[in-house]
RNA sequence: GGGGGCGUAGCUCAAUUGGUUAGAGUCCCAGAUUGUCGAUCUGGUUGUUGCGGGUUCGAGUCCCGUCGCUCCCGCCA
């Protein structure tokens, strides 16, 4: 017999009674009747039910085993009586009586109860290996290597092949905040851990491999939100040569669809995903990551009041201000706190004010009624689609803040009135995404997304355009109001490139300087190429409907960027920042400002 | 860097308007208990109310500061 198990702890049933087997496990419950101990015991694949008899020399020793103590049992495995059936358990029908039980090793007592959900994170984080054990948070780490799996699966499927690329690379000027790793060999030099492999799968491409995949590791320093795990996350990374915008969006497609459609019990929408230009998407949404579940649609109407007697907006419009419309079914008889705590929360998000008419016994009400004219109210009611008991909302601002602003009234909008379309994911793409942007607070043009993106219209649009009139081929995936993933194709021509960055005011030689090896590679023979990356802890918390990305992932970082298990970051001894050539300058400590900065030493 | 929320026993929570010695469940410890499956019953231990200061006859409660966690803004090509 095995010296550790026959069988797992979830794979007994009624046809295996009768046998001799050995269990080993984690003591998950423990009853104890004083003349008969019930113990649940636990592995990976479930759970089954020990019976210990008093007359058993081991019966006392096993009292008196602590909860999620690890065990070996061995004996015979019964069919339970009728009246003893469990039927919530998959292993209900049968128990193994004890006749030899091992303690492989007695644990103490807990810091929280596995079975609670509420347990504070912090203490969850730092016994990150006794939080994995509860039942959920191991399902959702299991489900995400299955979802690896069959992403794997179906990439492979499609032609595609995993290539590693470094994590030992380069800075780059570009993008996120890198973390850095000091070279011991090379003084005063670092590494850079990737933020995503971008130039390394666009030089595979130029290499010739075709169609690359890889579930990548990509490392980002910067501040972390609910959807955002600070440090590291995993992108389904993604290079194709010799193809357009739609040969990327169909292996997407596939992967998504199939993934959400095997893992999730949702409704999934059909390839091919609904395509929303980014000007679009900001006007109707006011967001480039709509929640399309929810059924209001802006509209703009700066035009109807552009001449009308409400002052306040037309003063605005002449400022370049520009009113959008938030048409909302069905909703005239909400009770008068219902618009006002909708003005309040709009003010508190930076909004000037919150006008709004409601079409209710046949006239229009409203705060602005009185300022419009008969054949402005009937364009709004046209252009809004207003009916009997409908109310529209009207902000008025500049673009920017008007599209911020209304793109969270739509949310707030939908959530509060329950009108999320549930048990479904509603992808689309965002296409068309602006090349530049005009930064305000360094007065200059920048790239609005991936510098390597390909401009629409080429050198001649580079050449002859305003600059923030230039669209690129550049697209997002978005899944109910998050954003799955991005990418772009890819500017190849060496000539375009340096057009493209002049234009963003990098002189030619600062970009050899940055990009030193893709522009290098793009002079001896490169293919047009393309890809994306969607994430993947999104894609498996969204599979999970989670809100918070470190319920998706084993062993993840807190807000503040610290392993609370493995205590990282920590500090190093002074050989190993000697061997570095690094001496530290560290601030002033908040809680003693008054103490002299202590010696640089950083002992561990 | 900025804003919001939270912080009471190992864990989950309670504590009237600022008013007695800060309670309950769970865990833990001891005992009882032969069919439980969140077993049950009896008894017991467990507190710098995050920390510091202030107001007050009196502070878990009010005020100020600070620390920690978290959500958001900035940031995330």
């Amino acid at each position: 017999m095995h010296g550790y198990r026959t069988h797992t702890c979830g794979e007994l049933r009624g046809e295996q009674a009768g046998q001799e087997v050995r269990l080993s496990g984690w003591v998950f419950r423990k009853r104890d009747h004083g003349s008969l101990l019930f113990i649940d015991l636990r592995d990976h694949y479930g759970l089954t039910q020990v019976v210990v008899q008093p007359d058993r020399s081991f019966f006392e020793h096993a009292q008196s085993i602590r909860l999620e103590s690890v065990i070996t049992v061995t004996g015979r495995l019964a069919a339970r009586s009728p009246e003893t059936v469990n039927p919530d358990m998959p292993t209900g029908t049968v128990e193994l009586v004890a006749e030899s039980l091992e303690v492989d090793s007695m644990a103490d007592p807990l810091p929280f109860h596995l079975s609670d959900e509420d347990a504070p994170e912090d203490l969850r984080l730092r016994y990150r290996f006794l939080d994995l054990r509860r039942q959920e948070l191991h399902d959702r780490i299991v489900l995400r290597s299955d979802v690896i799996h069959h992403i794997r699966q179906t990439m492979r499927e499609q032609g595609f092949k995993e290539y590693q690329t470094p994590i030992l690379t380069s800075s780059s000027p570009e993008g996120a905040r890198d973390y850095l790793v000091p070279s011991r060999v090379h003084p005063g030099k670092f590494y850079a851990l990737p933020q995503s492999p971008q130039q390394f799968k666009q030089l595979l491409m130029l290499s010739g491999f075709d169609r690359y995949f890889q579930i990548a590791a990509c490392f980002r320093d910067e501040d972390a939100r609910a959807d955002r795990s600070p440090g590291e996350h995993y992108q389904l990374d993604v290079e194709m040569s010799f193809v357009e915008q739609d040969d990327i969006f169909k292996v997407v497609e596939t992967v998504l669809h199939g993934v959400f459609s095997k893992f999730a019990t949702w409704k999934v929408d059909a390839a091919p995903f609904r395509r929303i230009p980014y000007r679009e998407a900001m006007l109707k949404y006011g967001s480039d990551k709509p929640d399309l579940r929810i059924p209001i649609e802006m509209v703009d109407v700066t035009d109807i009041f552009r001449n009308s007697g409400f002052n306040a907006f037309r003063a605005a419009i002449e400022q370049k201000a520009v009113v959008r419309a938030i048409p909302v079914k069905a909703i005239a008889d909400r009770p008068r706190s219902f618009f006002d705590k909708l003005v309040e929360y709009a003010q508190s998000i930076g909004a000037k004010g919150l006008a709004y008419l409601v079409w209710e016994g046949g006239v229009v009400k409203g705060p602005i009624a009185k300022f419009l004219k008969p054949a402005e109210l009937e364009a709004l009611r046209t252009t809004c689609g207003m009916g009997e008991g409908d109310v529209v909302f009207f902000m008025c601002d500049k673009e920017g803040a008007v599209n911020r602003i209304t793109g969270d009234l739509r949310l707030k909008l939908g959530r509060d009135l329950d009108r999320v379309e549930p048990g479904i994911y509603r992808f689309c793409w965002i296409v068309d995404f602006p090349m530049y942007e005009f930064d305000e607070e360094n007065k200059q043009v920048m790239f609005s997304h991936n510098p390597f993106s390909m401009p629409q219209g080429g050198l001649k649009a580079l050449s002859e355009q305003d600059p923030l009139t230039i669209l690129a081929y550049q697209y997002d995936v978005v899944c109910n109001g998050i954003e799955l993933g991005s990418g772009a194709i890819r500017n190849h021509r060496p000539d375009i490139m340096m057009k493209a960055f002049a234009i963003a005011g990098y002189e030619p030689d600062a970009v050899e300087r940055n990009f030193p090896a893709l522009l290098n590679a793009f002079r001896y023979g490169a293919p047009p190429h393309a890809g994306i990356a969607p994430g993947i802890d999104r894609m498996v918390m969204m599979l999970c409907d989670q809100s918070n990305i470190r319920e998706v992932i084993a062993f993840p970082m807190n807000q503040r960027a610290q392993d609370l298990m493995m205590n990282a970051p920590n500090e190093v001894s002074i050989k190993q920042l000697r061997e570095l050539h690094i001496r530290l300058n560290l601030p002033p400590t908040k809680e003693a400002p008054k103490t002299p900065p202590a010696e640089p030493s950083g002992k561990g």
